[in-house]
DNA sequence: ATTTATATCTTTTTT
DNA sequence: AGATATAAAT
């Protein structure tokens, strides 16, 4: 008890003792969050709390493994039994428990945001309607909002508003479209995100006594980054502790990055009408950043009229001033960073890990990734496109899913001709569309495959459907692994990627290896109560970019989006391209014209840092292939110029009429003025020759080099490997060749050239 | 049904 | 630059 108090501040210790009641921590950045929840959960359980009775509510689920270790070293093996993890894990695994009431299958499986588009597509062309009005995107956006706000689809139908927002922008079937996709999510047995969201509210609602159930499990809830949940999530925690009302949830609206998401700040305001005796706190002091840090960040959103009244302070030291790394192009400020990684590295004797490169979109990564691999420094990409995103995982893991679920419409047609066994395109949607129209499922419809489809198709599905059969007894009698391990085998996916001997082949082969050891890990798991296939696929649907592993003892510069840093720090931070259009995001600007959230995004980014800050933007940047000019982004002017060191350019920064020009918009600037200084005269240096090989930076080859490309060069390119040039094609105007490819297994490719490597 | 050539589009962030 | 959709050829 002592010590779980020991090294708290007071109003930290006020937090962790105030267990009774509605409690609310505002909780500025670096003020110790996460300390103060693990320690009020330990408190909890040393005060004779059951960790059965306790919920805990995460962002991630990699924050709910850390918090549960944290815990479990005060108070030992008992934190196993605490019930943490994100919203869409804790609800996925009641829902599975009590899916039957609300009229679906307790093995339900969970559409991905693909699955979901592709239904959406299928759904488009049933109804009609031109793709090119009704985009995927805003279709689906449009209709998880709706749930996030709990419309149903006939509610929506019924909503005037959102009726005339569609018609507004001329799509006015969105509502009918709506209706048709949640049916057929229904009648495949199937959850979207959302769902799982929507579906546990309307289990609650439409099912007191399940309510109460949980309601009397649960005697405190906790809900962390709370200025990031939706009115779906604030309903949840509503309901569960409405009997107790011993509520604590943890926040920081300047924080608050999820709006597109339907993360409303006004759930912290809806907050306070709720409960009327609710305890505030709030942790003010920074531990994490230096005073120079925390004074810029106050600085960034100062300028946002909507926000609590807060005060973040440090007693740190003050530290070094914030730079400002300007590039001519955003090649250069790969270089640039890498440059000043490899240097601050060498001079303080730091680790890779102490570093953090952070940017607005993932595109981004590629310039940063060239240049810290030209300095052989290890990094890591953070999200993109994650393990369970790849094409063979997504394919196998369709298996697993129908043959737990034979209503899974997305995951049939994923692999009703993967590998082919003579079934199109349009046989599948023959059979997706007679299922539909019958109102049966389509393992029904394949069923009674003779009375639609020709001979030599009906053959073709049955032993699709044998081979489906064989895999359901496959699961129920053999472990998770075996079983997984066996279909892969008897479905022709292993046999198919063994037999492709490509680079990529290889890779995608090792990959479906490597996702079979995950199953063997996940059975055999003892700490698992439910091992079964089904329970696997629950879990690995809700796996999220953010919780990758740490590889710990390996040491990498970490790269990643600014949303995917939250709840992170690191000793150095580099936020890059700090441009107008790319931060604050064009898209922002233009269709939600929400200068606010950005500028929020902002100042996570910068509180992520502990002793050093650089910010870096470039003058020009390929932008789908093609150069464009970039303007400094408008937060840089924002910044409070005491705390800020001279911008450092590098020597062919000089060079360049692009950065003159450039240097001169900036006259009205003080921050760079001082920078216009006469540099002595230099040769720009060489593109680095890579490693020890003779292989020749990309670098060398400008779009516009055609000529040093000739016919029967040996090339090798990043990710085909190595060939030889056939043919050159040069498309004139464009400044944009394509040669003809051809690789050592006589496999003929068109590429564009920009990233190939001449072998001398 | 499947492969190959050509055209078009991409434009945020993620559970 | 690269992915994906569409059209045309096999």
């Amino acid at each position: 008890m002592e010590n779980l108090l020991a090294g708290l501040n007071e109003p930290q210790k006020e937090a962790v003792l105030h267990t009774e009641g509605p409690l609310m921590i505002i909780a500025g950045a670096g003020s110790g969050k996460t300390k103060v929840l693990t320690h009020r959960i330990a408190h909890l359980m040393s005060k004779g709390v059951d960790s059965f009775n306790i919920l805990s509510l995460t962002f991630t689920n990699k924050a709910a493994k850390e918090m549960r270790m944290r815990i479990e070293k005060v108070v030992g093996t008992d934190a196993r039994n605490l019930w943490m993890g994100t919203f869409h894990s804790v609800f996925a695994r009641i829902l599975r428990s009590e899916a039957d009431k609300i009229g679906y299958p307790t093995s339900f499986t969970v559409y991905d945001t693909d699955d979901s588009k592709s239904l959406i597509k299928s759904i488009l062309s049933e109804l009609q309607l031109d793709d090119k009005v009704y985009k995927v995107n805003s279709v689906l956006s449009r209709i998880s909002s709706a749930k996030n706000r709990l419309i149903s689809p006939n509610e929506y139908a019924q909503n005037p508003i959102l009726l005339t927002d569609d018609e507004a922008s001329m799509k006015p079937k969105i509502h009918e479209i709506y209706k048709k996709y949640a049916d057929r999510c229904f009648k495949a047995g199937c959850m979207d995100f959302d769902d799982l969201l929507f579906q546990t509210c309307k289990l609650f609602s439409l099912f007191p006594d399940v309510l109460n159930k949980y309601q009397r499990k649960f005697h405190y809830v906790m809900v962390d980054e709370y200025q990031d949940t939706n009115y779906v999530q604030y309903m949840i925690t509503k309901m569960l502790s409405h009997e107790r009302k011993n509520i604590c949830v943890v926040g920081d609206d300047a924080q608050s990055i999820y709006a597109f998401r339907g993360a409303d700040i006004s759930n912290i305001f809806n907050f306070e009408k709720d409960y009327p005796n609710l305890h505030i706190v709030k942790l003010e002091q920074n531990y994490r950043s230096t005073q120079n840090i925390v004074k810029i960040a106050n600085s960034v959103i100062k300028h946002n009229k909507e926000q609590l009244r807060k005060d973040v302070w440090t007693s740190n030291e003050e530290g070094n001033l914030i730079e400002l790394v300007k590039a001519t192009s955003d090649n250069e400020e790969g270089r640039l960073v890498a440059q000043s990684i490899f240097e601050e590295k060498n001079h303080n004797q730091q680790k890779s890990s102490d570093f953090c490169i952070l940017y607005r979109t993932n595109a981004q990564s590629r310039s940063m990734e060239e240049a810290l691999r030209r300095l052989s420094i290890p990094y890591k990409i953070i999200g993109g496109l994650s393990f369970y995103q790849r094409k063979e995982i997504k394919d196998m893991i369709a298996y697993l899913r129908y043959t737990v679920n034979h209503s899974d419409e997305e995951a049939f047609k994923r692999i009703i001709n993967y590998p082919k066994r003579g079934i199109g395109e349009t046989s599948a949607t023959k059979i997706v569309v007679t299922a539909v129209d019958n109102n049966v499922t389509i393992w029904d419809a394949m069923l009674n495959v003779s009375s639609f489809m020709p001979g030599r198709v009906t053959v073709a599905v049955n032993e699709f459907v044998d081979l489906v059969r064989g895999f359901e007894l496959v699961i129920a009698s053999k472990d998770a692994f075996e079983a997984a391990k066996q279909i892969a085998k008897e479905s022709g996916i292993l046999k198919d990627l063994y037999d492709d001997k490509t680079v990529e082949g290889l890779a995608r082969y090792q990959n479906l290896q490597e996702l079979l050891n995950a199953i063997k890990e996940f059975s055999e798991d003892t700490e698992k109560e439910d091992r079964s296939i089904s329970a696997f696929l629950q879990e690995v649907s809700l796996i999220s970019t953010a919780d990758t592993k740490d590889a710990n003892g390996t040491d990498y510069v970490t790269m990643m989006t600014i949303h995917m840093a939250k709840g992170l720090e690191f000793k150095n931070v580099y936020i890059v391209g700090m441009e107008e259009n790319l931060f604050p995001s064009q898209m922002m600007l233009q269709s939600r014209a929400d200068l606010e959230e950005e500028r929020r995004l902002f100042y996570v980014a910068v509180t992520r840092a502990e002793k050093k800050l650089t910010l870096s933007y470039a003058l020009q940047r390929y932008k789908f292939g093609r150069l464009e000019n970039c303007e400094p982004s408008r937060f840089l002017q924002e910044l409070d110029a005491r705390f800020l060191k001279a911008p450092k350019k590098s020597n062919q920064d000089m060079f360049s009429d692009d950065f003159m020009t450039a240097t001169s918009k900036f006259g009205g600037n003080n921050l760079m003025k001082q920078n216009s200084v006469n540099f002595p005269k230099k040769e720009a240096p060489k593109s680095q020759v890579v490693t020890t090989t003779n292989h020749v930076a990309s670098e060398s080859f400008k779009p516009s080099d055609t000529s040093k490309l000739e016919v029967g060069m040996k090339v090798e390119h990043p990710k085909f490997g190595f060939g030889n040039v056939l043919k050159i094609e040069t498309n004139g105007s464009e400044r944009k060749a394509t040669i003809f490819f051809q690789k050592a297994d006589e496999k003929t490719l068109l590429l564009s050239f920009a990233k190939l490597m001449i072998i001398e």
